[in-house]
DNA sequence: ATAATATATGAACAGATGTTCATATATAAA
DNA sequence: TTTATATATGAACATCTGTTCATATATTAT
């Protein structure tokens, strides 16, 4: 603790710290940010949105291409719902899938363009 | 399970599913994409990296700005070395930190679209 | 060499996250 | 209505994550 607070009075170089603090008072838009990368931050999730870039699917679909139980899909699919990622349809007996809007593709491009530079 | 192994042999819709399939291919791929996003996935991660747009700092001035203990700051900070996204610069006592190529902010921005809309 | 400052790091801990299992709901067919 | 199929969801559990605390290392000044 002893540091932490001498820094805090001393700061190295306060001019900096003062400006930047500034662009830090926006505390929510950095949850927000972060809650919505937190979408893409798992494998699963990631392989559910790269199949939804192609077509919308039914969870029984993605189940079977992901080889992994229903309950384990539905669940990750009510994440990416609640967090407004995808949509859904339901026809019949099946619920389909969608993704919400067209950002979100373009969020997974930078991320790939990064990936495979 | 009984489910499970039903819609695995009956397959909703046979044809998607094989097609699909082929792009899941690349487990690892995913992988590293998701672990890519796990580094925006944390509000004081994307803070520090939001910082490092505008310039260069140390740890004790994203400390200070952040109002956070060095430790914390420095186990981010470790974090995201690791993982390639920023890169370092001793300059005497002070070590000095950037973003480690112009990907990172073309994949903030993009998340940054997205909430702003 | 000693002291002061800046940063790094290991261990511990609490809280978040992702899957599984069991069960519930919804729709359609018989 | 009963049965089957598709999906959803709550609880439990193990794992992962982020912070704190204590301590270590590195550099500079005295």
């Amino acid at each position: 603790m002893k540091e932490s607070i001498e820094c805090e009075i001393v700061e190295v170089h306060p001019q900096i710290v003062d400006r930047l603090q500034k662009d830090m008072k926006n505390q929510e838009q950095y949850q927000e940010l972060s809650n919505l990368f937190k979408m893409f931050a798992d494998a699963t999730r990631c392989k559910i949105l790269s199949l939804l870039f192609h077509e919308e699917l039914c969870v029984c679909d993605i189940a079977a291409i992901l080889e992994m139980t229903h309950s384990a899909v539905s669940h990750q699919l009510s994440v990416l719902r609640q967090n407004r990622i995808i949509k859904y349809r339901r026809e019949g007996k099946n619920v389909f899938y969608s993704l919400d809007d067209e950002h979100i593709q373009m969020i997974y491009n930078a991320g790939m363009a990064h990936i495979l530079e």
